[in-house]
RNA sequence: GCGCCCGUAGCUCAAUUGGAUAGAGCGCAUGGCUACGAACCAUGAGGUUGGGAGUUCGAUUCUCUCCGGGCGCACCA
């Protein structure tokens, strides 16, 4: 509601602009003002406008605020310091609508959205850099389909590559084990984990002795062809890891649509198709010579063409050295990455091109498809296969995609999308995010606390990066079953009455909480240096924190013998609803009128409560600066705002024991809107709200 | 060497994307439970936003430069 009255005034002034002073198209800004007593919204807009029309902002500001005449919805605009422009709404026309639940209808782009993330090599257990990955990943799916988009998730599985290929030469050469042994381990809980500390001691075994990796390279090529029993090996330890990474998402409520396999990209010759349009379009070129002689490569992204100055290559001294690659129009060989190798295999890079042309519907070419994996929910979680089922639904072919990949890997993920580019498909490219965040380390505490020992250079250091192949890191189970005991110690202390079961729900709702929420907190180019100080926090900036503000406001609720639905209407998921009809599903006797909400609201005395209320409004705002920065932590600081400002509510006003029947009316329906925007917003966190806390 | 990211309170992070007096949490000090359960609230101390220059009416935010840190730059994925 927030965001349609901010963009009704952008409109109403773009044509006050326009009219009065025949400016197109003004950007204009609109921000909210420092304090809740200046107003809803604040526009700088003066100040811009000062040079073009040379005249002092505040002479404008004036102007402005004289002509801009009456918009519904709106109290007034006056001006403030120097030239802002404050904007005041009408509290009670505002609140009423909240209470009521009223969406506007809101535009909202055709075609679906697939999100890939998580992607984590099926060869050992997820750690906790890849729970952020799959947080920040599954939460931006829930905001797109809060907003209304059809989305697809995605995970891609990378089975048939060396993380995989080292754990198969330890089970076979270093363990020495038979396929049975290894069905028979694979099928014994924790797998992941007899993988992870395996996958380390392989590393190790490369260390040891160089001829070592002949091994490697040998079982490698062998998975890659396929139908031998070193690819079936490969196959069941990929299989089964994958289905554990999935239980282990599922405890975060993680769940995809799709698994694509690199398995299947290679042996659907998804790269035959690409490769042949790649060549055509002029994106690869051979070399005939040189460092990559006999290679198909293309230009590295971020390097760029140069076009009349020769590149700074210089034979000598001085900058007049020509360039080696202006008289070809070739690529220099540093600018060079190499797609298809001289021994004619296709690398990393080929394959997500081929991989990204077929999600935008590009390829020509489709994977098989299977049933894998059937969540609780009945929701069916599909793989990929060479012969695939009939009956399928229908991925690929998208409008927009987002891949969540870690900074790490912006280059290629660059050189992908000017792959699409260079085949002409430059709106895919324009559609195509590179959802980028920073990885999560270790501080050096905590990885003393884990047992490493550290050099005095890793002990000053910020951080130590987690490393698979050093079996170093924390591994996602363990972090969530030391969260949920250290809850449930809180819950059984708090809650001796509840049993066992229900502690155990709630005491798990609060561990989840308290990981997504901290997954979170914080921006997604900042390095998360790990600590379970930190991370087993439930007080403060933290999602227990905001859990807790709901079950405040429910107990309310509960002990007043009312039901929040009395006093506020709840469209969640009701895209269709028709706005603006008083009372609905609410109870008559419970309803607050909008000249009550005008008292309550109105003067200085309502400004505390106002607040509450506004930033209840804010929640559909608030995701679509989400979407729009791809940042979910914004979403993290809008329920702590909530969360906040509720508590300071929750101390001030004890709601029950009020004597005067409207103002607890009132009181109630502020509660019973908090609530359900925090229930929402956690909601889109993947957070849920225990029964108790 | 080239490219990208970061540097803000003792610590961990924000700052509406260029706007009004730079805000939170933790920690520290003090105070508040016969309860709509204190996983909470209130009060306080704590800042030359790494240094310098520039652009701008206005810079934590943009540009340049220096300092410090991180990550990329394989015929790996």
């Amino acid at each position: 509601m927030y965001r349609y009255l901010e963009l009704r005034l952008i409109e109403h002034l773009r044509e006050f602009l326009a009219r009065t002073y025949g400016l197109e198209n003004a950007n204009i800004v609109v921000e909210q003002p420092p304090k809740i007593e200046f107003g809803e919204y604040a526009l700088p807009l003066a100040f811009e406008l000062a040079r073009k029309l040379r005249k002092a902002p505040r002479k404008i500001a004036e102007e402005i605020v004289a002509g801009v005449g009456a918009l519904p919805g709106f109290e007034k605009f006056e001006v403030a310091g120097g030239g802002y422009i404050n904007v005041r709404v009408n509290r009670a026309e505002l609140a009423a609508a909240v209470a009521d639940d009223v969406k506007p209808p809101a535009a909202i782009p055709p075609g679906k959205v697939l999100v890939e993330h998580s992607s984590i090599n099926p060869n050992k257990a997820a750690h906790i850099g890849h729970l952020r990955n799959a947080i920040l990943g599954d939460t931006f799916v829930r905001l797109l389909r809060v907003a209304g988009r059809e989305v697809d998730v995605q995970n891609y599985i990378d089975n048939t590559g060396v993380q995989v290929a080292d754990v198969v030469v330890g089970f076979m050469h270093i363990e020495q084990k038979s396929r049975a042994q290894i069905e028979t381990l694979a099928a014994a809980p924790q797998f992941d984990y007899v993988c992870w500390d395996l996958y380390a001691r392989v590393s190790q075994w490369y260390a040891e002795d160089k001829e070592n990796l002949k091994v490697r390279a040998d079982t490698l090529h062998a998975i890659e062809e396929g139908n031998n029993e070193t690819a079936a090996i490969a196959d069941l330890i990929s299989v089964s890891v994958l289905k554990r990474h999935l239980e282990t998402m599922e405890r975060l409520d993680i769940e995809y649509d799709f698994l694509p396999r690199e398995s299947e990209i290679l042996h659907l010759h998804f790269w035959d198709a690409a490769f042949g349009k790649l060549k055509e379009a002029g994106v690869l070129t051979y070399e005939a010579s040189g460092k990559n002689k006999g290679c198909w490569v293309m230009r590295r992204a971020g390097t760029s063409k140069p076009l009349t100055t020769g590149s700074t290559e210089g034979t000598g001294e001085g900058r007049t050295g020509e360039s080696h690659e202006a008289d070809e129009g070739g690529i220099s060989e540093e600018d060079q990455k190499v797609i298809v190798r001289s021994n004619g295999t296709v690398g990393y890079v080929g394959k997500d091109i081929a991989y990204h042309m077929w999600k935008f519907g590009l390829l020509g070419r489709d994977f098989g498809y299977r049933k894998f994996f059937r969540y609780p929910n009945a929701h069916e979680c599909w793989i990929s296969t060479t012969d695939g089922e009939r009956d399928h639904p229908h991925f690929g072919d998208v409008a927009e995609i987002y891949n969540v990949i870690d900074a790490r890997q912006s280059e290629a993920q660059n050189t992908v999308i000017e792959a699409l580019r260079g085949l002409g498909h430059g709106e895919a490219a324009d559609r195509y995010t590179h959802f980028s965040y920073e990885m999560v380390a270790l501080t050096p505490r905590c990885a003393a606390e884990l047992g490493y020992t550290l050099s005095e250079e890793d002990k000053a250091r910020p951080w130590i990066e987690v490393s698979g192949r050093k079996g170093f890191g924390v591994k996602a189970d363990d972090l969530l079953d030391k969260l949920i005991a250290s809850a449930g110690k809180e819950v059984d202390a708090r809650h001796p009455e509840l049993s066992a079961a229900e502690r155990g729900e709630i005491a798990t709702q609060i561990a989840i909480g308290a990981l997504r929420y901290f997954m979170l907190k914080f921006t997604k180019p900042s390095v998360i240096a790990f600590d379970f100080k930190d991370a087993l926090s439930f007080e403060g900036d933290t999602g227990p924190y905001a859990q807790y503000a709901v079950v405040r406001a429910s107990n309310i609720f509960r002990k007043g013998g009312f039901d929040p639905s009395q006093f506020c209407r709840d469209r969640s998921g009701d895209y269709l609803q028709t706005p603006g009809k008083d009372g609905g599903g609410k109870d008559a006797a419970s309803r607050v009128s909008t000249e009550e909400f005008a008292g309550f609201l109105g003067g200085e005395g309502g400004d505390e409560i106002w607040e509450l209320w506004l930033a209840a409004a804010q929640t559909s705002h608030v995701v679509g600066q989400c979407i729009a920065a791809t940042e979910p932590a914004y979403l993290a600081k809008h329920a702590f705002r909530l969360a906040q400002l509720f508590s300071m509510f929750y101390h001030r006003h004890p709601i029950l024991s009020e004597a005067g029947e409207g103002r607890k009316r009132f009181l109630l329906t502020t509660a019973a809107v908090v609530r359900r925007e925090l229930i929402r917003v956690l909601g889109a966190m993947g957070i849920r709200v225990p029964a108790a806390m």
